[in-house]
DNA sequence: CCTCCACCGGAAAGCCGGGTCA
DNA sequence: TGACCCGGCTTTCCGGTGGAGG
């Protein structure tokens, strides 16, 4: 570890503190959650009175470092008592049957990976578990993937506790679905017992205090210009408060310093970094289906039509269908686009938020998120929207 | 307090391409 | 090879809903 810190060059002192995997000792702005969780599962493990915790806020605003920081407070009293911690990320377990088979395996039951029915590796799973008297806590990230799936497992999960004798299983849920909570099923919720904890987004001075403290870290006295960290909060406050935006901005910053052979990060330095971010929104706008690059920009056309920020999905399906016709596509229908529409607020391209309007009825409220001019020549570039450049607006 | 708008989102079924098995 | 299955994508159908305005 030391030798590590040693063989750091002129720039960093540790790099890994900027990594999203890194858990800082505190976590500045989100004591009361991390006082809530604590709280709730200490008093569950004393007591052996299992609960459900649903984590939500959007990326970025500390929901699996504040898990992870509980986590490993808890891991000594783990350890003395039998409670295992089992942290999976939903992502990359998308399906029952994986989340399940990893349990299982997790308690040592061999469950081939394919082969077996979902509810014998679910019954298999229970037995296990119910061997002995014990306090199992389940972390789910990334929940949302899978109820989106038409998945059970959450289901099975939150109620296995009926179907248990000796264990006590507590599920811990994370989503950066701001929604998902109305998403689950509300039976479930209230037979579950399940307890929400949100996280809001960080504001600038929050943003500027969780910067100023890891950056004492990560890098060598002075080797920051001061215009540094100001500049990535800044940039970050435009992505919702995004600290996980703001902590990669930084390190790229440093890493580009370093390769540059400069002494010290400067202001040019995020600038290029910032840029190279923008490059994977690039990447990621090119990679959209076409549908989903028509609805962009259908968002984008409106942008320039109405002079507007934020438009309502009335309109955004209106300009899609127009934009559809005028290039000749198969037009899909509205129900499809709703999905679309989320599809896109998830990869944060677009800002989707459900609003009432009362007389005129409840509808999404859908606003770019990225900025025009980054995204506009790529959606323009396929050769399929071609047709949208010859389509001008009176300014 | 009730209504009623403009859309949301669940459920289920169809379609399609690709993979599997006898 | 053909029957079958699976998962992703899409459509059809439809029941639901928050809150401004009556």
């Amino acid at each position: 570890m030391t030798e590590e810190h040693l063989r750091e060059g002129e720039i960093f002192a540790d790099k890994a503190v900027l990594h999203s995997t890194y858990i800082p000792e505190n976590l500045p702005h989100r004591v009361e959650q991390i006082a809530t969780l604590t709280d709730l599962l200490s008093t569950a493990l004393k007591e052996k009175a299992p609960t459900n915790i649903l984590i939500y806020g959007k990326t970025g605003t500390g929901k699996t470092a504040a898990v992870k920081y509980v986590s490993k407070q808890l891991e000594e009293m783990a350890r003395t008592s039998n409670c295992p911690l089992i942290y999976i990320n939903c992502e990359l377990f998308y399906t029952q049957h994986r989340v399940l088979g990893y349990l299982a395996r997790f308690f040592n039951k061999r469950v081939p990976v394919f082969g077996w029915p979902t509810d014998e590796v679910y019954s298999e799973l229970k037995e296990r578990i119910d061997t002995e008297d014990r306090y199992v806590v389940v972390i789910l990230d990334e929940m949302d993937k899978l109820v989106t799936k038409e998945d059970e497992v959450l289901y099975n999960l939150l109620r296995i506790n009926s179907d248990l004798n000796k264990a006590r299983v507590s599920v811990i849920g994370i989503s950066n679905n701001p929604t998902f909570s109305e998403l689950l099923d509300q039976r479930v919720k209230s037979l579950s017992g399940m307890k929400e904890i949100v996280f809001p987004a960080y504001n600038a001075d929050q943003l500027k205090d969780i910067l100023t403290e890891r950056a004492a870290m990560a890098f060598n006295y002075s080797a920051l210009d001061d215009a540094v960290i100001p500049l990535c909060v800044a940039l970050a406050a435009k992505q919702d408060g995004d600290a996980k935006y703001a902590l990669d901005l930084l390190l790229i910053s440093g890493e580009i310093a370093e390769r540059s052979k400069s002494k010290k990060v400067s202001e040019e330095h995020v600038r290029i970094a910032s840029e190279k971010t923008e490059d994977s929104i690039i990447e990621m706008v090119k990679i959209l289906p076409l549908q989903s690059k028509i609805l962009l920009s259908s968002v984008l056309m409106l942008m320039r039509e109405k002079n507007e920020r934020s438009f309502i999905s009335g309109d955004v399906y209106n300009m899609y269908y127009r934009l559809c016709d005028h290039l000749g596509v198969e037009m899909l229908t509205q129900r499809r686009l709703i999905d679309l529409i989320s599809e896109l607020d998830i990869f944060g391209l677009i800002n989707a938020v459900i609003v009432s309007r009362g007389k005129h009825g409840r509808t999404k409220e859908i606003s770019l998120k990225v900025p025009e001019e980054l995204i506009q020549p790529v959606l323009f570039a396929d050769p399929e929207l071609k047709a949208l450049s010859d389509i001008r607006v009176r300014a």
